[in-house]
RNA sequence: CGCGGGGUGGAGCAGCCUGGUAGCUCGUCGGGCUCAUAACCCGAAGGUCGGAGGUUCAAAUCCUCCCCCCGCAACCA
């Protein structure tokens, strides 16, 4: 394992403000960033803004904004809700900051250059209301799919990236790299759509303003902008500041890992790719596509109308239990249904009553029969239960899930620890055993008490990239926030008895209160 | 022949790539416990895994055909 760990989220459109589908990508980055960096790996996380393009220009007009403006303003929102949801990104990036077009100009003249960028006319049905091109299976009877209206065939000029000379060298690193797309579903999506008709696409607009100018040249005619993908994507690299001799460009850019919505998965496995090869960059280590948040298998997004808004859920059921929902209850690559009923169902069923009340019923008996000072908990953690045996199966388990995004079975896992503690207190009564007066039974009720202990140490532990600041609190419960303070707890203090010798342990108030379902 | 996703006990889903006791959450029924957040534990009922063929000692899982539902085909996690 590389000690260097790089991991994306897209840049998100400015349009409007951030909605559950951005805060799934957002969170699961932040998830595997918050894991490496437990794994003692230098992480790197970036995520960001898209602020260019048609529909900002008209969005901006429509609310009586200049497009910078609209992007200063709801680019807040998104600060604001990563805020809220604990997000450690390591950097922001906007697609207006001038490090990033500057990257982009040069990107593209380097492309000119090369000859890879060519000028040519781009021909297509066009909508003159509308202003904007459509293909023809779209345009249903020579309507546009918007308006309705009769659509034109128009030529313009364009600049053109010649996508198609770079097919087989990617085809090649595909089939050479083959954790390069994930899952596997879409990798074939992306080898049935790169073995067909690929053709050089446009890489430049003449309709827009709002955009980052092509470099100059003598023979257009006409003014270019920067095709808006072409600038989005550069923001992984322009980020790591390339051309400022700045060495976190050679530090992580080989290490990149983008995850992305399956929408966008052909921009990042096609054209980023192809870009990067003509550029004579190494390519990102690897492209993971999610599965899209549904309501009444649509998908949820702003466009749609049904976005609902993190913060407000933030509010609603709790950060933490919000970003533990989204990864246990949906697998990473597919969609899923999204709706209150199964979050407010998992999050009950899960945090409060298994987890939450695990740790609350374990730190309430170890004071109660175990008294409130430190205790020495090596010579217990030697014996063998079915505790450990669990433990020592399980926690691998999820850990080699989390390689491949696996949360949902990565959780599933630590739930068989969590709930083996519950089964295994059920199973020897603490509260029994205390009452006995016989020293076999105190020497069991505490060995008993203490497997409990450190079970829920090791789940806790693994589960703090998932919820974080509950996790901490529940480790300050259970007196091994001792954990958290070393370098790399994930990889020196997840296995038994790797954790204090000694600890202390305090009652815990309810860390996931149940929700009270609401009556729709 | 446009592309993709799906059809698994009452509901919602996992499992399918790497065939071999059909798993999870909720719900229902019965029991237990009292340390705990009316939480926890045990047991039970309930499934011809969309249909039909095929491969195989063995198929929810691989192959073929068919039926049904849903998205996409405009930027969108």
């Amino acid at each position: 394992m590389s000690s260097r760990y790089y991991i994306t989220t897209p840049i998100y459109y400015v349009t409007d403000a951030p909605h559950i589908g951005h805060l799934y990508t957002t969170v699961a980055a932040d998830i595997m960033a918050h894991y490496h960096r437990m794994l003692g790996q230098e992480v790197w996380f970036l995520t960001g803004t898209d602020e260019h393009g048609q529909k900002i220009q008209k969005k901006a007009k429509e609310t009586g904004e200049t497009p910078q403006g609209l992007a200063d303003r709801v680019v807040q929102r998104y600060l604001e809700a990563w805020k809220v949801y604990g997000i450690e990104y390591s950097d922001f990036i906007r697609t207006t900051e001038e490090r990033h077009k500057k990257v982009v100009q040069h990107f593209i003249k380097k492309l000119m250059d090369s000859g890879d960028v060519y000028l040519g006319s781009y021909e297509g049905l066009y909508c003159i209301p509308c202003e904007a091109y459509c293909t023809e299976t779209q345009a249903t009877e020579g309507k546009c799919p918007d308006c309705h209206r009769p659509v034109e065939k128009l030529r313009e000029e364009s600049y053109f990236f010649k996508m198609s000379k770079y097919v087989a060298p990617l085809l090649k690193h595909i089939e050479t790299h083959p954790d390069f797309i994930l899952p596997e579903s879409r990798k074939n999506e992306v080898l049935g759509f790169l073995k067909g008709d690929v053709k050089d696409i446009s890489i430049s607009r003449t309709t827009i303003d709002w955009g980052i100018p092509m470099p100059a040249d003598p023979k257009a005619t006409k003014n270019h902008k920067v095709y808006v993908w072409f600038d989005a994507l550069t923001n992984y690299i322009s980020a790591l500041g390339p051309l400022d001799k700045n060495p976190k460009y050679e530090q992580f850019w080989p290490e990149a890992i983008h995850v992305v919505g399956k929408d966008i998965l052909r921009f990042h496995a096609v054209y980023w790719p192809t870009f990067l090869m003509a550029l004579g960059l190494p390519l990102p280590k690897q492209i993971i596509a999610h599965g899209w948040l549904t309501d009444s298998n649509r998908k949820i997004s702003k466009s749609l109308g049904n976005a609902i808004d993190p913060i407000a859920l933030s509010k609603e059921v709790g950060v933490d239990a919000m970003r533990f929902f989204l990864f246990r209850e949906f697998v990473f690559g597919q969609d899923g249904e999204y709706t209150k009923e199964i979050m407010y169902q998992r999050i009950n069923a899960d945090l409060a009553n298994d987890f939450g009340n695990c740790i609350n019923r374990v730190t309430n008996m170890i004071p109660k029969y175990m008294g409130s000072n430190a205790i020495d908990v090596d010579s217990y953690l030697k014996e063998s239960s079915e505790l450990k045996t669990v433990a020592l199966e399980a926690v691998p388990l999820a850990q080699k899930e989390m390689e491949t995004f696996g949360f949902q079975r990565a959780l599933e896992n630590i739930w068989k620890l969590v709930s083996g503690v519950n089964r295994y207190v059920e199973n020897n009564a603490p509260w029994t055993l205390a009452k006995s007066t016989d020293p076999k039974d105190k020497q069991k009720l505490e060995q008993v008490l203490i497997h409990c202990h450190e079970s829920l140490r090791i789940a806790t532990l693994f589960l703090t990239p998932f919820i974080p600041s509950s996790a901490k609190t529940a480790m300050k419960f259970l007196g091994t926030e001792w954990d958290l303070s070393h370098p790399a707890p994930l990889k020196t203090q997840l296995t038994w008895g790797a954790g204090p010798k000694a600890v202390t342990v305090t009652k815990s108030s309810p860390l996931f209160p149940r929700l009270e379902i609401p009556k729709e």
